[in-house]
DNA sequence: ATTATCTATAGATCTATAGATAATGC
DNA sequence: ATTATCTATAGATCTATAGATAATGC
């Protein structure tokens, strides 16, 4: 519901909410692919829309402007992100060496997301003002899954007890040495391979948080 | 010479070698305002020319399209860049706690740099392929500093020893996370100061470097 | 009747250049 | 003569909309 709740944020001349949701997938679909390709400014309307398979006019049914593609198409990315992210969590949770399961899970999202993830970074500034915000906060909120776990784990002794600002900056550094993958992919990914890099990284980040001290080895 | 070398590489009208250096770096200052203003495509080939006080018609004698002119751009932010890293690598060299030195050093520069780091992030891709292959060139190039100074400090026991993937993963996640300054500055920004992140930061790293075996305490 | 869709295009750009003019050096 | 600069604009977009047409439901 959080979903209609933001694609209703959108103007639109069509009265059919459910035709709506449709179409409005159906021209993200279409857009996601071509800005991830070309970029948003060098994409035009008229590609979408037959990318899409429908008229520049009805497009324009659906949207006020091109920047409202942009948002929807980063709105899903996000949502998209978020569940990922909250299946890996859930996944990865409890048990020992919950933390590496937990990076490992993440890491292989942003793998998997990659093109979208670096489409976000590119584009984000495209965004009217207001957008730009909320995806931003989208962006905290998937952050924020991260912390949620990082403060359990802290809690519950298998992680050394770490004070609030060490959870969220460390939650921030594991976040974007996902992101990391995917923006200098064009070096790591000819030098490691996605599980070679998140052995590498998952020891790096272990050592980060427990500075040596293996809570119970 | 290096910078000659590369300037040369984007053709002109304009005899005058030192003329057209004097030129372009009048455009090169004119048009990366603009693009951290307002990014890349956003910004017309006039108002550049209006920024640097010449004509439209001038300018096209010193660029063959407007690529031209984010790529001068991207090439003299990162030969500052390396300007800034090179000689924060050397005032940091040596001496007990250099990594802690050679990191905030480094942090120090990005901060500084924010802006143009953040708009290299979001306009590279709107390169011609080849000049995107240079600017990612310069990155790397920058990178290799940091490499240089952990692989030194790993030599001379000031680090535990690393092998060299470590070093080289360790050198990117530095950078990087330099990086995250400036583009989580809307959030981080907000919550700490940039001292309060540096010294944080360092902590982090240094745990990851050493993994708890303080190499000299 | 109402809703959704389409075609055709107005209107507003913007990049890059042609051709004219001014400045410089022999 | 040569080099650098300018003005004016060709030519090629591209976004967004107006107004016509088709489909749907009463």
């Amino acid at each position: 519901m959080q979903r209609v709740h933001r694609t209703t944020a959108i103007p639109t001349q069509v009265k059919d909410p459910e035709l709506v949701d449709r179409r409005r997938r159906q021209i993200a679909d279409a857009a996601v692919k071509l800005f991830v390709e070309k970029g948003f400014h060098k994409t035009t309307t008229r590609q979408i829309a037959r990318a899409a398979d429908i008229s520049i006019g009805s497009l324009y049914e659906y949207f006020t402007c091109k920047e409202d593609i942009l948002y929807l198409v980063c709105d899903f990315i996000h949502s998209e992100m978020e569940r990922g992210v909250s299946t890996a969590m859930a996944r990865a949770a409890g048990g020992r060496d919950a933390l590496a399961m937990v990076i490992r899970e993440y890491f292989m999202v942003c793998h998997r997301m990659s093109d979208f993830i670096l489409m976000i970074y590119q584009e984000t500034q495209s965004l009217p003002r207001q957008w730009r915000q909320r995806v931003l906060e989208n962006e905290l909120r998937i952050t924020g899954l991260l912390i949620g776990v990082l403060a359990r784990l802290s809690q519950s002794g298998e992680l050394p007890h770490l004070d609030e600002r060490s959870v969220e900056l460390t939650a921030h550094n594991i976040v974007v040495l996902g992101h990391m993958w995917t923006f200098r992919r064009w070096f790591l990914g000819r030098h490691y391979s996605i599980d070679a890099y998140i052995e590498l990284q998952t020891s790096a980040i272990l050592r980060m948080c427990t500075g040596g001290q293996v809570p119970d080895a």
